[in-house]
RNA sequence: GCGCCUGUAGCUCAAUGGAUAGAGCAUUGGCCUUCUAAGCCAACGGUUGAAGGUUCGAAUCCUUCCAGGCGUGCCA
């Protein structure tokens, strides 16, 4: 594995003690074995043993400026694995906001690594467009008139969703005509499923506006909403009812009974597959779509990205979906949870008035801040160039805010240090993306004709050299754990190294003996960077 | 009550059981006649919430406690 600090080498082998432990002998007499037998002489310039048995190495130059010129950026996956990814999955009852951020961001990430990775991706939007919500927002539409839906600019649903809430709650003949919405919704009536697939089109059409702005891969036909598995419960639940002891009925509700999962009087908490009313919940509708995701889409591995407080929710869900097999044993199934996004004030992030922040909102000031700091960095650029350097600047800032923090914690929303443009931020990277990009320019080098090997001389330029070979086995990491701040962290130790690099070596007034091999380590950087923050979902600039 | 998650430098965060717990911000000081100074170099900053335990080795695993958050039968 990678050494833990520069004076032990590169890479160290901390295995030994812990043979040694089994083995019963002396873990540096053991460690002086390992060295005996170990044939690295091409590969290694040392390797030593080190406190209790530590095999520290440091890598030979020809070997790294071996692997920089012949070996590809990745190595793609033989064993490509169908990989479903359920992220984003707004409940388009109400506008985006910002609670449908970090799944977005981080879903999108993980399943453009997998891709990266060679791994078939199958992207799936599950969002909630169905139910109770969509009965009052229909019934409310009807009332305010079809001038409203033909409004496509369909200002603000959140809004209108409020304001549908009050009215059931304060309007009863209102109220009745919400749950007959419902009723119609659910019986396919004609009308009721035109009113809502009209609403459902401008709400996609509002979904995909974000995701382009967002620079988000989700595409229409990714979506696969609560809707689209209604046909299909039914004959699940006659399936399971087929099966011995797995739906039990209790107070009128179908139920599956677990017994790991205990409710607050340490009874068996039930999950409830059918309501005493006859509804489904979600648990119902995530059941039904495990099914099509194996019987149909053929998934290897399922991943959930949602917020923490779903835990509970998957481990029944995934423990309910064997038990009924649903999902077959060799099928992974994995949640992958996060936490929350708070303000400044260490409160779950809202506006000035309490409301949700909404997503084209925050956009919108993203944009406007990274303009305003563009305009004073860099006063030369014209004003489309740095509306476009802008845009990239401040969507890779966001996401990368979010990517660079391990998910399971709840991070801080701060516009100052997502823009501040030091220390790991996406600007920091997209800078020394631009800087090489300028190499070249100046240079007027086509990078491709870039393959000197490099001599790797300095240290910096070795330090930079081993870096870079290290990109596959953080992509794989990634793929294993699905949590894209490995990647960040990567790109970002990489960067520091190579703008250590930038400021030590001269590049393009240096005889070509030096020169030719430095832009080789400036076109693998680049590549890198290009790759890896395209994995995260962030474009580089080659000017800022 | 029970279960899950979280607690690391003033702030925001890393550390995949490994060696002296690392970065950035903030503070202080250096470096542009030379490929973009949105950069580089350095200093300062720690009882890893607390106490036990396991281990050659613990921020990481186990136990108890403290603090905060979330979940816990017909919302998602």
């Amino acid at each position: 594995m990678p050494a833990g600090r520069p004076e032990f080498g590169d890479y160290q082998a901390n295995g030994i003690m812990g043979a040694a432990k089994r083995m019963r002998t002396n873990p540096r007499e053991l460690a002086a074995k390992v060295l005996d037998d170990l044939e690295l002489d091409d590969i290694a310039d040392s390797i030593e043993i080190a406190g209790p048995g530590f095999l520290n190495i440091r890598l030979k130059p020809s070997f790294l400026s071996e692997q920089l010129t012949d070996s590809p950026l990745l190595e793609i996956e033989e064993s490509a694995k169908r990989v479903v990814v359920d992220y984003s999955s707004p409940n388009l009852a109400k506008e985006m906001h910002v609670g449908h951020l970090r799944s977005t961001v981080i879903g999108d990430a993980v399943a453009r690594t997998l891709e990266l990775a060679g791994h078939v991706v199958i992207r799936q939007n599950h969002i909630g467009d169905w139910g109770t919500a969509f009965g009052r927002l229909l019934a409310f539409l009807d009332d305010i008139g079809d001038k409203a839906l033909q409004d496509a600019e369909l200002r603000n649903i959140e809004a209108l969703y409020v304001e549908a809430s009050q009215k059931f709650e304060s309007d009863s003949a209102f109220a009745d005509r919400s749950r007959a919405m419902v009723l119609a919704l659910q019986a396919h009536e004609p009308n009721a499923i035109a009113k809502w697939e009209h609403f459902m089109a401008l709400a996609q059409e509002h979904m995909s506006d974000v995701y382009s702005r967002l620079d988000i891969s989700l595409q229409p036909q990714d979506t696969r909403g609560e809707s689209a598995y209604n046909a299909a419960i039914g004959p699940m639940i006659e399936d399971l009812q087929k099966k011995d002891n797995v739906l039990v009925e209790s107070d009128g509700a179908l139920c599956i009974f677990m017994p790991q999962f205990k409710n607050k009087d340490g009874e068996i908490q039930p999950m409830i597959v059918r309501k005493s009313d006859g509804g489904y919940l979600y648990h119902t509708t995530d059941l039904a779509a495990l099914r099509y995701r194996q019987q149909t889409l053929f998934a290897d591995r399922v991943l959930y990205f949602t917020d923490a407080r779903q835990i509970l929710h998957f481990e029944m869900l995934f423990a309910a979906s064997r038990l009924a097999g649903i999902v077959s044993s060799d099928v992974m199934l994995e949640h992958h949870p996060f936490g929350k996004i708070l303000g400044d004030d260490g409160k779950p992030f809202k506006s000035r008035s309490g409301e949700n922040i909404l997503l084209r909102d925050l956009i919108d000031e993203a944009i406007e801040r990274a303009n305003a700091l563009i305009h004073q960095k860099n006063p030369y650029l014209d004003e489309e160039q740095r509306h476009t350097i802008a845009q990239t600047i401040a969507i890779g800032a966001v996401k990368y805010a979010d990517l660079s923090k391990n998910r399971l914690h709840d991070y801080t929303f701060n516009w100052d240090e997502m823009l501040a443009f030091d220390g790991n931020t996406a600007p920091y990277l997209q800078y020394a993306y631009a800087r090489i990009a300028g190499i070249f320019e100046k240079g007027n080098i086509d990078i491709t004709q870039c393959t000197a090997s490099p001599r790797l001389d300095l240290e910096v330029e070795r330090q930079l050299a081993v870096y870079l070979l290290r990109f596959q086995e953080v992509v794989e990491q990634v793929v294993t754990d699905a949590k894209p701040h490995y990647l960040c962290s990567f790109l970002y130790e990489l960067t520091v190294r190579f703008m250590r690099f930038y400021e030590q070596c001269p590049i393009l007034s240096e005889e070509p003996s030096i020169k030719d091999g430095r832009l080789t380590l400036c076109r693998r950087t680049a590549e890198t960077l290009n790759t890896g923050l395209g994995a995260l979902g962030i474009k580089v600039l080659e000017r800022m």
